[in-house]
DNA sequence: CGTCTCTTTGAATGGTATCAAACCCGGTGG
DNA sequence: CCACCGGGTTTGATACCATTCAAAGAGACG
């Protein structure tokens, strides 16, 4: 069936990754027309995933690929001790359910924080159309080695900094890729709460809250609940660039 | 030019996979005997790499990918600020730069710890082969998602366990990885210095060394320079799955 | 308006970094 | 053969940062 052409469309709901506001964000670039034209095909727009749905579970087989097209849903792995280790956060444009490219079962689960919007590509198809395309194939290995640099940089900012500079790191990373989406770079709501933030940089809830505090009372930032404003960007980068030989040592170099 | 076929052989130099000792570690054995045959006729035997050579330094543009043979190598990034972020160690059998797949350069160095031998694949000749071959792709898909999944592994290890159960995890790895290729799983060597474990575990020397004291004071192991020998291995596998709740909590369930 | 959860703040504990010095070992030269 | 290095490693004392335990405060929602 072709994506259905009657019905309501609602605000920003494209039927065409050509029409797509997200298009210059999405993998979908990347590849060439005709095969691009497959891909709406087989793509199935889905919408109202509604907060702390899951899109997918660890070790569930991979029913389909998908692009975050608004919302934002948290990665994370279950350790066999059952606690949660939180592996990131989606924005608008990520591709979501590669960690299932190798086995075809997915290595983590991924839930949404807030309501979200996707672009689903049944895995089926998918495949068909990789085994077709080395083009497809050399996107997907691209996209891999992405999520690969950024569980490295992950690394770095988990196991040796100290929280005031993980905090900032985390601060600012998260507002270049609001600022890559068209949006405020120094004005924005975290969709994710206290808790996962300190999973995701190693660190207790106290900590994190402390830290925002502190760097509020410093003139850095403003912190409000979920609503954050960079005050001062310039120390921001100062802190999370090291620039100051504040940390821990860790036998580096 | 083929490989050399005369000349002298040393011990356990091969010229074909199907002959490697090493063949059922090596991604050689998921590719079909044509493309194997294919990639006997291009790949470099290369031996005498020296303690401390390099690789392939970070940035560098990729001139081949290559399966280690025989030592070991480390494999690390140089952050902004000049000091070393050291991601993994590499045995026999595994594959090196992989790093460089998505934008054909590599994102990090690597360097011989010790005398090292590999096989060596020019990337033109490779990549040719990737554009053929749907399978070969699938397999570097599956290699890739592989250092993944062990980067994330290294994720929670270094962000979120102590000293202790960090040290254990490590031997453990070791020795389990060392036991896969015929080796004593219980006495071996560590071919990396203190600093490069300390750096690894994002630990300190001094915390490296007085943990392994430590561990060697209860039993557990015993420790002599770079020598190591699991004694209790129970008691080791207990510290390193946390049986025990003597960890920080860090925002984890 | 009351309850529940999330968040913030406070005080005390503890693990690891830091600073400093001793130790061990292989290599070198007297 | 031994004294003397120099690097890597071990050990000790102290300081500090983040966790832990505890409780108050703020928001969300019925």
């Amino acid at each position: 069936m072709p994506p259905n052409s009657e019905g309501t469309d609602l605000a920003g709901q494209e039927h065409s990754c050509n029409d797509c506001v997200l298009f210059s964000l999405c993998f979908a670039q990347d590849i060439n027309p005709d095969e691009r034209e497959r891909l709406n095909g087989v793509i199935r727009r889905r919408q109202g995933v509604h907060r702390s749905a899951h899109l997918h579970h660890g070790g569930q087989s991979a029913r389909q690929l998908a692009v975050l097209r608004s919302g934002s849903i948290k990665a994370y792995q279950v350790s066999r001790e059952g606690d949660e280790l939180v592996t990131g956060f989606y924005l608008p444009g990520d591709v979501i359910g590669l960690d299932a490219f190798s086995t075809g079962e997915h290595a983590g689960s991924a839930v949404a924080l807030e309501e979200c919007r996707l672009c689903e590509i049944p895995v089926n198809d998918f495949n068909k159309m990789l085994g077709e395309s080395p083009r497809l194939n050399q996107v997907m290995l691209r996209l891999l080695a992405e999520e690969m640099a950024e569980a490295r940089r992950l690394l770095l900012v988990v196991g040796r900094l100290d929280a005031r500079t993980r905090v900032a790191l985390f601060l600012l990373s998260l507002s270049r890729r609001l600022e890559r989406r068209g949006l405020d770079p120094d004005l924005f709501r975290l969709s994710m709460d206290r808790r996962d933030i300190a999973n995701y940089l190693g660190l207790t809830i106290e900590t994190v809250s402390r830290t925002l505090s502190a760097l509020q009372r410093d003139g850095v930032i403003h912190v409000r609940g979920k609503n954050v404003r960079i005050v001062d960007r310039r120390a921001l980068s100062e802190l999370a660039h090291l620039d100051e030989s504040s940390r821990p040592q860790r036998a580096a170099g």
